[in-house]
RNA sequence: GUGGGUAUAGCUCAGUUGGUUAGAGCGCCAGUUUGUGGCACUGGAGGCCGCGGGUUCAAAUCCCGUUACUCACCCCA
């Protein structure tokens, strides 16, 4: 037994029938990606380790002990990818014009070195999208609407939509100044971990779970106290385009987000079906720097595992019985195997999905195949059918025996 | 990186205060008069009880270590 290799911790092989859930998902995703006009872009899965040191901040867990790095026998410094934004950046950056207009999306694996838990794996897989252009609020707006036609597409049940706004760059040190301002004075009735997060990153402090740090973090000033006017006039034009867009949302002035790259709009997006890890996505407005180039879009990331897991089972059950009928050809004798595969070359070029025994089975165990795999129809033929260039037709639903010559059943059986 | 729980047949699990050939259900294979499924009955295959070490006359059972799974923290999707 130990002799035989397990997948890596925390990953792990998508199988039927989880895989045709997976399938599901993606299709109906393409299809609303399509109707607000992106397109995919497939960036490799190993890129520089540069592309996210600099990009996602360098005091970030993702950076700091969650990457898988390791060095080509060139000597270069490489990683798994942590996430989508970087690399689709890294595409982008030097593109100009091209660039200005991207409206582009992504789905696959992404890779982080953390313990394993409910919702969250070592390879885990992402939907994300990048939505370029000049900072509008209209069109952070536009983005979000998307990421809930998304969640609609998916027939996910209720969600929750939380938004905040981070302000802009020139709000942050004002921010943090007051934040910690406010909290120094509170600072021994701060759990651990908070202490050393008003170092750190002040804002974290905001979403603690600690009910200690909950109370104070109820009497501190909300964060747009620092913010400018404009700040605030742009956090307003995104909520009253959502209202225009019919996106249902609220506003939570908690919120914040982990990566360091985010500016006016956040927002989350939460499922009560799930446990600790109960975000199903999160996205933001934000900024990059790849390089000598500076780039500004808006975009999301959804994790698809916890969509999976978000989803009732009767969903699941749903997304999975897309498989087309299975029709099963059973031979009494040899003579009658060599024919049904001719038969079954004719089928399946007809469209049709098809099985048979090819090892020598008695008819009844190869009856008892069709039945387990759930075969809606089964052909079965014998001497007696072989020279009467027929079959027996059997729906296996109801029993119904008939018998029906050769030339017919393709016809019959596409109908 | 930290902490809790778990690890016995393909799957879900029993296994009493350590005691001799390790069990059940489901699944699988074959039969119940030889050209036919789902029900029932009969029989069969399949486990060095996660791995390594220790205590003992004797370990699935007790002790130590290790790996994986799982849940939570940190962090994040």
């Amino acid at each position: 037994m130990s002799a035989i290799p397990q997948p890596l911790q925390g990953m792990s092989d998508i199988i039927s029938p989880e895989v045709e859930v997976w399938q599901t998902l993606e299709t109906r995703a393409r299809e609303v990606l399509a109707r607000f006009d992106f397109r995919e872009v497939r960036t490799p899965i190993v890129e520089m380790a540069s592309v996210y040191l600099h990009s996602l901040g360098d005091t970030s867990d993702i950076v700091q002990k969650q990457m898988y790095a390791f060095e080509t026998r060139g000597g270069k410094q490489v990683c798994l990818r942590p996430e989508g934004t970087a690399g689709v950046m890294r595409h982008l950056a030097g593109r100009g014009q091209e660039a200005q207009d991207a409206r582009v999306y992504y789905m696959g694996p992404m890779f982080r070195a953390e313990r394993p838990q409910a919702g969250r794996r070592r390879q885990f897989h992402q939907l994300g999208v990048e939505c370029m252009g000049p900072p509008t609020p209209e069109q952070d707006a536009e983005v979000i609407a998307l990421q809930a036609a998304l969640f609609e597409a998916w027939e996910l049940g209720p969600v929750s939509f939380q938004l905040n706004t981070r302000g802009s760059p020139e709000d942050f040190p004002r921010i943090l100044e007051g934040l910690r301002g406010e909290l120094e004075a509170r600072k021994s009735d701060l759990c651990e971990d908070c202490q050393r997060r008003m170092d750190s990153n002040v804002l974290r402090v905001l979403d603690c779970k600690v009910p200690g740090c909950k109370e104070i973090v109820q009497e501190l000033s909300p964060i747009t106290t620092w913010m400018d006017p404009a700040s605030l006039e742009y956090f307003d034009r995104v909520r009253k385009t959502l209202d225009l867009l019919k996106v249902p949302y609220e506003v939570n002035p908690l919120l914040v987000r982990g990566l360091d790259y985010y500016q006016h709009s956040i927002w989350e997006v939460t499922s009560t079906a799930l446990g600790a890890q109960d975000a199903l996505s999160g996205g933001g407005r934000y900024r990059m720097a790849m390089g000598k180039a500076e780039l500004e879009g808006v975009g999301f990331g959804i994790g698809m595992e916890r969509v999976l897991l978000a989803l009732s089972e009767a969903q699941q059950a749903k997304f999975s019985v897309d498989a087309k009928p299975l029709v099963m050809l059973v031979a009494q004798n040899d003579a009658a195997r060599e024919a049904n595969l001719s038969l079954a070359a004719d089928l399946r070029r007809a469209g049709l999905r098809v099985r048979m025994d090819l090892t020598g089975k008695s008819m009844k165990a190869q009856m008892k195949a069709a039945g387990r795999q759930n075969a809606a129809t089964v052909l079965i033929r014998g001497e007696a059918e072989l020279t009467a260039g027929t079959v027996q037709w059997r729906d296996m639903s109801n029993s119904e025996q008939q018998e029906v010559t050769l030339e017919k059943v393709v016809g019959l059986l596409v109908k």
